[in-house]
RNA sequence: GGGAGAUUAGCGCAGUUGGUAGAGUACCUGCCUUACAAGCAGAGGGUCAUAGGUUCGAGUCCUAUAUCUCCCACCA
């Protein structure tokens, strides 16, 4: 029996516990090793460890659970792997904070104790994670659940990272990175988000050496003077020409660097002078590489300068350019200062300024790798939706340069190299080597570093099937068949993904990417785990059920669009689920008050023939439209379908027929209806899970979730036809007698023009007349020959009806009617006019359009014709 | 500096090969009609940001412009 009300509270984990002990996450294939079934597997996307999940993930995961149930109903092999990312630097960023609060550091701690604490952490939002895609309704396999650093991907990463460094396409060596100083760590190039900060241009005068006067240098960064070798100028610049050579002297530190000129430097910008610090700046690495200056450290790795700094060393980097620039102007070396807005490089962790620095790192050389994830979308191997987003792929891949992948954190996978005290010897093995391969020494130390927590993350499509063993899971469902993610982690990952499968598998891990908007709150701000304006789905869900919050994140929202979350939505939305409820309510009424149900498919009525057609049409649009991924329309067209056509249209045809005084005739109504019902249920799975599921379980002993997608028993033309004529009859009947203002609860008869009116469609009316009965309140339909000069006339596809004045009445109403009506045909002629008497038009445009236009222009002209004898005849 | 997206009814949005603008919600009118007032039946409301262009025909294609949002980027 169903409840008076849907309260979702109390039965949605029920119901989730009996689909996992009923196994239905399960791939058919688990236990039918022969099944043939064509395979869709998902792998989802690991949300970090580093708190719970927000509503933009529940969109995510929502939209994966959507197509995973859609197409284990149509009876695809389903999988769907669900698991967590350990996200290094992102979870020790946290973990130290907490640490912080007792008073502890991660160095105090050590990197054993510091370690058990970040598993307790992972054993604590990584479990609160996974229950809340379980609130959520997630039917992933939870048997296969993954983790970035459990002991099967630990294998997967070794694996990788040896057969790329035997490959040679990694590599250690010391280069330029961005390093962050508060997280005391090497980032990779994405890593680093650039903000707009309010600056400074400093110009320094650095004096030439033979005290000819001076030469003035525009910078950013007046702290880096110490580790300038030279300053550079524009080879072509008329300025200082005369000047190349020459040497000046560097301020400070009074030492004499010279002037070099460099196709770099653009001569309009400060001026055109630039001081070159090869070890503190991408472009001056390069400039210095180019001219051989030996780079010149002058920071420590906490961001403080170094000792080469004299008396700024180990100050901090901002203290020391305050200081500095103060002890320039009292030397009367700052020639001006001017405002300057840049863009400064920060951690996209800690949110602090990222520093360059010459630093040992271990790197991914990227070229060909590169083009492999280039080839995946000219070979059209992938296709990402919406379309767009592939420009920023490609623009990505064909700019990229090598991957540093080396952390100096200690939360993630550690770099598997072996250094010999004694030689120096490097050795990359799964295992701890013994001895030192070349010279025997048992004193061996592995790497201190960890990896970048995005290379555990690139090996996701194939790591969690078992790489590198060779499972039956990997051998069956990869490469995978969608991955849905959003788009700010297309570089990070995606692209990544692409890349090292096809490197080590040879193959593209998918064959389509589905990016998901970006979810905002209700004032339009970017929900996201760093903002802390993300709001928690089982608070949602808690209040409102999973399904309200799953069907408002997925109805009216476009593909790829960005997504604005509020809870007034979920009340507009979970509307729908309340009629589906109650809809189905009624059919438990119904049911109950027969005794026999038995559907007859050859004994369908005009309106059943009507309902299974629409039911037809409704599933072959949302077949298509889940198969472009256009995930929006085709629950927009489920909305409709259920709301419009089955709740307001066929519950009221039906109910003459289940309430019938014939057993026979009822008996296969409530069959009809039920059948329905039931398919709507299925219908809706996919979006609404858990109602639809506790719904069906009132009507049969089957589990909703293993059925397949609904189906309709075929499409009637003729009497799909003839149904839309009457409801276009019941809606005029409905308009003309609200716009006499007869009150509703009036019965008045519906006169028929038996002259105007064709056998067939007298047929029609006679097959409609109870329903229209009861849609209309009709109390009877007399069919006439002679009709009263002053009856109301209205006319529909069905031909002429009217009703008689004296039970509706109200003359000024209608002629007000009549002419508001012939101002709306005249307005639609006007614009008919313009098409059809266009030469143009009638010689380019499709001849069947054309036709179409002359019948409805012919149709408005006899429409307006008998308005207006109507108006005459009005007294 | 480069690129992408957005601009449609009061509001938040949909509109996929160009063919007379759509749902939801709000507002207005009338209804507690035995599934549902989280409902039913109706009505109103839009020069589809602006200006040009292509076309018989443009919300839809092209070119500018404006406003907003996002991404990328080493002009010191």
């Amino acid at each position: 029996m169903l409840d008076k009300t849907y309260e979702p509270q109390n039965k949605e984990n029920l119901i989730y516990k009996k689909w996992e002990e009923n196994h239905c996450f399960k791939p058919f294939s688990d236990s039918n090793k022969n099944s043939n079934k064509e395979n869709f597997t998902i792998i989802m996307p690991p949300p970090n460890i580093t708190g719970q999940l927000h509503i933009g993930h529940a969109l995510n995961n929502t939209t994966q659970d959507f197509l995973i149930r859609y197409k284990r109903m149509k009876g695809y092999n389903t999988l769907w792997i669900p698991g967590t990312d350990h996200a290094s630097i992102a979870t020790e960023v946290k973990i130290i904070e907490a640490l912080k609060k007792e008073g502890l550091s991660k160095e105090k701690l050590g990197r054993d104790e510091f370690l058990k604490r970040a598993w307790a952490w992972n054993d604590k939002y990584g479990g609160r994670i996974k229950l809340q895609l379980k609130t959520l309704g997630c039917s992933c396999d939870w048997d296969r659940c993954a983790f970035t650093m459990d002991e099967k991907r630990q294998k997967s990463v070794l694996d990788v990272f040896k057969k790329l460094y035997d490959e040679e396409y990694i590599y250690r060596g010391e280069k330029l990175i961005n390093w962050c100083p508060t997280c005391k760590t090497a980032l990779s190039d994405a890593e680093v988000e650039h903000i707009d900060e309010n600056s400074s241009l400093w110009y320094i005068r650095y004096p030439y050496a033979d005290k000819s006067g001076y030469l003035v240098v525009a910078t950013t960064r007046p702290e880096t003077i110490f580790g300038d070798v030279c300053v550079a100028v524009n080879p072509n610049d008329e300025r200082y020409k005369d000047k190349i050579g020459k040497n000046v002297i560097l301020p400070i530190l009074n030492k004499e660097i010279p002037i070099i000129s460099d196709d770099y430097v653009e001569k309009d910008f400060g001026t055109g002078v630039v001081k070159i610090t090869p070890a503190h700046d991408f472009n001056d690495f390069e400039v210095g590489k180019r001219h051989d200056f030996q780079p010149i450290k002058i920071m420590n790795l906490d961001g403080t300068m170094n000792d080469y700094c004299g008396k700024y060393s180990n100050m901090d980097r901002y203290t020391c350019r305050k200081q500095l620039v103060e002890e320039l102007k009292s030397l009367d070396l700052i020639e001006k200062i001017e405002p300057y807005n840049l863009p400064k490089a920060t951690c996209y962790r800690c949110h602090n300024a990222v520093e360059p620095m010459m630093s040992k790192q271990w790197f991914m050389k990227m070229q060909d790798m590169a083009e492999l994830g280039l080839e995946a979308i000219d070979n059209k191997e992938l296709e990402i939706v919406p379309n767009r987003v592939q420009k920023i792929y490609r623009n990505w891949l064909e700019n990229i340069k090598d991957w540093c992948i080396s952390r100096q954190l200690w939360w993630g996978h550690r770099i598997p190299a072996y250094y010999c005290k004694d030689c120096g010897n490097t050795m990359v093995e799964i295992n701890k080597p013994s001895a030192c391969t070349k010279c025997g020494n048992k004193d061996i130390v592995q790497d201190s570093d960890v990896l970048d927590t995005w290379f555990s993350s690139a090996l996701w499509p194939f790591s969690t099937l078992g790489y590198p063993d060779e499972t039956d899971d990997l051998n069956r469902f990869f490469p995978t068949s969608i991955l849905v993610t959003a788009q700010d982690i297309i570089f990070f990952w995606v692209a990544r993904m692409v890349m090292l499968s096809k490197k080590i598998m040879g193959k593209t891990p998918f064959s389509k990417v589905l990016i998901n908007g970006i979810v905002r709150d209700d004032e339009g701000k970017k929900m996201s785990k760093s903002s802390n304006n993300g709001v928690d789905p089982i608070e949602i869900i808690e209040k409102y059920g999973a399904d309200s919050l799953r069907l408002s994140l997925l109805f009216g929202n476009g593909t790829g669009n960005d997504f604005r979350f509020s809870e007034e939505k979920i009340l507009e939305d979970r509307k729908f689920i309340n009629k589906v409820f109650n809809s189905g309510k009624f059919l438990e009424l119904v049911l109950s008050q027969t005794t026999e149900t038995k559907l007859d498919k050859t004994k369908l009525n005009i309106f059943d023939k009507w309902i299974y057609s629409k039911l037809f049409d409704a599933i072959e649009e949302i077949n298509k439209l889940i198969d472009n991924l256009d995930i929006c329309q085709a629950v927009n067209k489920m909305y409709s379908f259920v709301w419009d056509e089955f709740c307001n249209y066929y519950l009221e045809f039906s109910k003459p027929y289940v309430y019938s005084n014939d057993p026979n005739v009822r008996a296969n109504a409530c069959a009809i209806l039920k059948d329905i019902y039931l398919n709507i249920l299925k219908l809706l799975h996919p979006i609404i899970p858990f109602i639809t599921e506790d719904i069906y379980s009132n009507f049969t002993n089957e589990l909703l979730i293993n059925q397949s997608y609904a189906s309709s028993i075929g499409y009637f033309k003729k009497e799909t036809e003839d149904v839309e004529k009457i409801i276009s009859l019941i809606q005029k009947i409905r308009e003309t007698r609200l716009s006499y203002n007869v009150i509703p609860s009036k019965r008045i008869t519906l006169i028929v023009n038996k002259n105007n009116v064709s056998e067939t469609s007298l047929n029609i009316i006679n097959e409609a007349k109870l329903v229209l009965s009861k849609m209309t309140n009709i109390e009877k339909i007399d069919i006439l020959d002679n009709i009263d000069s002053d009856s109301i006339k209205f006319v529909t596809e069905l031909g002429e009806f009217y009703f008689y004045k004296y039970e509706v009445v109200d003359t000024e109403k209608e002629r007000e009617k009549i002419n508001k009506d012939i101002e709306k045909i005249n307005s639609e002629i006007k614009i008919l006019e313009i098409r059809i008497f266009n030469p143009n038009f009638i010689s380019r445009a499709p001849q069947q359009l054309v036709e179409k236009e002359k019948l409805r222009y012919e149709y408005l002209l006899n429409s307006k014709n008998s308005l207006e004898e109507k108006l005459k005849n009005l007294k």
